[in-house]
DNA sequence: GCCAACGTTGGC
DNA sequence: GCCAACGTTGGC
């Protein structure tokens, strides 16, 4: 099983938006960037464990723990015209790009922020605490899942 | 709202 | 294949 962090922005899709949607989960349609696409493609499976981050807000950091219900499959909103991450590029017999689906396990008591994992020396490897990443779906190891759950949970 | 960092595009 | 220009991301 492996760990995985996703960014969203919460006026667009918050933790609360995921969990609302219970068992059904989210589909993760509209991911355009060839190293996230890999990373869903190649390397995700069902039962993985995903972070779930809040960018573009006033408070970013990790907000709490979702699931890989559903392994990759093409991303139909490609072939949508109408759809705003429509791709004229790929064509239905070579699908170019792909999602998965989550489901919500866990919202955190409180946001590990972004300023405390890049103030951690056991976070501060994470792609997310390096500058100018803009990657919205990267690999965490379970070391520093289980760091940021402890953290989570623990007053402050 | 600003702007640095990054990925992609396209001219050559 | 290089690289400048552009659009986007995302922290601040």
């Amino acid at each position: 099983m492996k760990y995985w962090l996703f960014k969203s922005e919460p006026d667009e899709f918050s933790i609360h938006d995921l969990k609302a949607r219970g068992k059904k989960g989210e589909s993760w349609d509209g991911v355009r960037n060839y190293q996230a696409r890999n990373f869903m493609r190649d390397d995700m499976k069902k039962g993985d464990i995903a972070l779930f981050y809040h960018s573009n807000c006033d408070e970013t950091g990790i907000v709490g723990v979702g699931e890989i219900s559903r392994e990759s499959h093409p991303d139909h909103t490609a072939w949508d015209p109408k759809d705003k991450h429509f791709d004229p590029k790929t064509d239905k017999d070579n699908p170019r790009w792909f999602m998965i689906a989550m489901t919500h396990k866990e919202t955190f008591p409180r946001t590990v922020t972004l300023a405390e994992v890049k103030a951690d020396p056991k976070l501060s490897e994470m792609r997310i605490a390096q500058r100018g990443n803009r990657l919205s779906i990267t690999p965490v190891t379970k070391a520093e899942f289980d760091h940021i759950c402890k953290l989570a949970k623990k007053k402050v």
